[in-house]
DNA sequence: TCCTTAATGTCACCATTGGATACATTTGAG
DNA sequence: CTCAAATGTATCCAATGGTGACATTAAGGA
């Protein structure tokens, strides 16, 4: 039932998720800025104001969107027998090089904000049980977490350090080696 | 010579070291986003168009910004035969906790900003340097480098996830003291 | 089936902001 | 003293996030 015979359905029918799809889909195309939410609006077929209904203001979409980002590293983690420390920061690192954009913008939050309810934190926290998992060799649940964020907080923070430009790497692959080389140096996994 | 015999002299006489000063000084007052240029304009007073003799878009104001930021974080390292590997880090770590806002806009230039020039990239290279020397213990130059990228990703990584939410800690003297513990943990220092 | 109501989307509008062009004032070198 | 370069102002514009009033549609109960 169009609205008219031309163009859209007056009702789009699911803009939300094809908002946040659309915007998951261009920083991973490349660019390394949210939308506008005009341009936004626009690529999706409907007035800027529609998308008002679904997110509050424009932060409330970039929390959505950080949400999407932590559903998608999780999936990039190998489950079940193959998880482990080691598998777990391939993957973790990996979609940090392949996304750089949406990475950038998953840790771009402000404040203490990536715990926060309803988005991301759910997403967060699943990513930080497949973690806690994944490191997981029978010691005690403190050494587990303190082990578990020292890795994070080193890749994060190397990765973080090549992307702001503090690494002066010939190529995001050298710089790849060269983060993985430290992971491993370090002693934190494996 | 004011223009009239009411109010500020038609030229600021210093506006560019005002206005990085101005724009520094809100940011350590716990401000978390840079000014307008028209808000700083008028808090320096003068017009906002005045700034752009300075900085050529807003930025470059950026860009200035962090190199005071670099700037302001080596003056915290302690010089001479108190430089250390440990002292180091914990001025750094100290610096981070003590002016949040001000750290987060350093590391929040695009890609590959931070050795640019001709701001902020020699203040970062001072930083880099000092740290070189301070891990400097005879080893080969590559073996220290990796040493210090290793510390300062761990370091960097672990307040930038504190930062953005992901650690949960109680308070920042807490967050501060986890960091720390798992720092020295590492073996990266002393 | 019709009618009411809540959900969803549009239109027209506003204030803020970064930026540009043209012009005014001041300084200082010759 | 003069004039050019440097510095600051006045005024404008387009893009952007956001708001209020209104239109359209979907869905369920009489």
């Amino acid at each position: 039932m169009p609205k008219t015979d031309s163009g859209q359905p007056y009702h789009h029918g699911a803009l939300k998720v094809a908002a946040l799809a659309c915007v998951v889909a261009r920083l991973r195309r490349g660019e390394d800025e949210l939308p506008t939410v005009r341009e936004l609006a626009a690529e999706v077929g409907v007035s800027h104001r529609a998308l008002y209904r679904y997110f509050s203001d424009k932060d409330a979409l970039k929390q959505a969107v950080v949400g999407e980002g932590f559903a998608l590293l999780a999936e990039r983690i190998p489950g079940g027998a193959e998880l482990s420390a080691a598998s777990l920061i391939d993957g973790f690192l990996r979609f940090a090089f392949d996304e750089p954009s949406l990475y950038r913008l998953m840790f771009s939050l402000r404040s203490a904000a990536l715990l926060a309810e309803p988005v991301p934190g759910p997403q967060v926290r699943r990513v930080i049980s497949l973690a806690m998992q994944a490191f997981d060799d029978g010691a005690g649940e403190e050494v587990v977490r303190n082990r578990v964020f020292s890795a994070w907080g080193l890749a994060h923070g190397l990765f973080d350090l090549w992307r702001a430009g503090a690494l002066r790497a010939a190529s995001p692959d050298l710089a790849y080696d060269f983060i993985r080389a430290r992971i491993l140096e370090s002693g934190l996994v494996d």
